[in-house]
DNA sequence: CAGTGGTCTAGACCACTCG
DNA sequence: GAGTGGTCTAGACCACTGA
């Protein structure tokens, strides 16, 4: 419309005319350019979780691209787990992830898909010092400041799984227990609301440990049994590394799935 | 081209000439059967692991569909895992997974991305009669004859795993040790040689246990550790569960990634 | 250079949802 | 019935590969 947003989507764009893209212009595809525009209005809170966004159509006209091009950029977001379609409808802002993450607790034999009912409750949030393999994984020089946070997981009152998450101080200074609680309880959806970040899962690891006496204590039950130790690490949608969580999970009666929810 | 060809086609696609699918005919999008046909070809050896399919245009004049359509269908099998692309190359059938599956085993710390080197190893392939839990998600009647395929894992000679897979012995009549170590070990590579199968991974659950003693020796490690215990299930591209597959795995050195090997 | 996959457009119709 | 996502076509150009 603007003189602005002219001259905004020629450079980011380049030649609409031929439908295609100049070639000292090109850095991306613009379907791909398209996400990320979408990502920061997304980010941005232009539209909240679960509203509707402007039609492929109304989206391509106001992008000046192709409903085909906008189609295959929202798609991707969709498989990326930021949007949600519905046939007839339209297409809505995915609920932030919660921080329990793809995967989800079911009872062992492979059959009964009985969705989890996790209840997040959060034990604390302190500052302190990066450990070593933390600083490394998120890019910080040794010893940075870094926000902890501690989370207890139940199922239907029973703890299940503990959770250890780090992150560096310096984007998120005034995250702490009580805007975290204020919240719900969730870290990702705190960052979302607090400082316009949105995580996802970039990187996963399993291990099968003993329990020791503290996490056994946490937890409230006998140490010296098997868990499952969940290692994860975390960025923003433009790939940069800004968690680091461990988890310890209870399995002697519920199994771990991986993928997404069904 | 010929008569039969014809039938088939209009019998399967329903009218061309209007590029859409005639309401009364229409079951699954074009691109789904145009998927299942490319399935069917791949799985009748029509194309060979690592051989080059048409080009997508070659494939849609042959089919009678756009080159957008083929596209489409060519990369659902992409993002399954059946084929690979290769820009300015063409399309490629994909080895046939391995049996160690999606995820892989990388030293403790997310960072260091080494891709495992493992080794499998046949420790056995008896006949005997389905156990409950298996014949319940196999579909099949309880005490019904199955295959029970035992299997070892090495990395750098290193025990780290044990395979227990289970498999119905009706369709599978020749499948012995002899003709698995034939086809080089793997039960998913033999099941497509000698039997044209392929199989994909449906469904996988993980916990903690405690290695008990029996599989402690065939590791040849120290029983009343911690070990990672992950129960898997795969079926036919069209979805028919065929296997049943258990496998406890050392987590003490290495951990186990979630995802696709990179 | 020819051939392949990768991107993009414009236009069409279908299937679903909701008022 | 209007509006949305879902599918399909035809045609075009771009970027990469390998002979």
């Amino acid at each position: 419309m603007s003189y602005i947003r002219l001259v905004f989507t020629l450079d980011l764009f380049g030649d609409k005319k031929t439908g295609m893209m100049r070639n000292t212009l090109r850095r991306l595809p613009l379907y791909a350019q398209i996400k990320s525009v979408l990502i920061r209005r997304i980010v941005d809170g232009e539209w909240q979780a679960n509203q509707a966004l402007p039609s492929e159509w109304e989206l391509a006209a106001e992008l000046d691209v192709s409903q085909g091009t906008v189609r295959k950029a929202l798609g991707e977001l969709v498989t990326q787990g930021v949007l949600y379609r519905r046939q007839g409808r339209g297409t809505f802002v995915a609920e932030v992830a919660s921080d329990w993450g793809a995967g989800y607790l079911v009872t062992p034999g492979l059959l009964n898909e009985k969705p989890d009912e996790l209840v997040l409750e959060l034990l604390g949030c302190s500052r302190g010092n990066a450990p070593d393999e933390v600083a490394q994984v998120l890019g910080l020089r040794r010893g940075a400041p870094v926000i902890r946070v501690r989370q207890l997981w139940r199922l239907s009152g029973l703890a299940v799984a503990l959770d250890d998450a780090y992150l560096p101080a310096e984007p998120f200074d005034g995250l702490d227990a009580r805007s975290i609680r204020q919240c719900g309880g969730g870290v990702y959806v705190t960052l979302q609301r607090r400082f316009g970040v949105r995580l996802r899962v970039t990187g996963e690891q399993l291990r099968a440990v003993m329990l020791g006496r503290e996490d056994a204590a946490m937890l409230g039950v006998a140490p010296d049994q098997p868990v499952l130790s969940q290692l994860r690490v975390s960025a923003t949608m433009e790939g940069e590394p800004l968690e680091w969580r461990q988890r310890i999970c209870l399995t002697d009666s519920l199994a771990f799935t991986t993928g997404r929810q069904p």
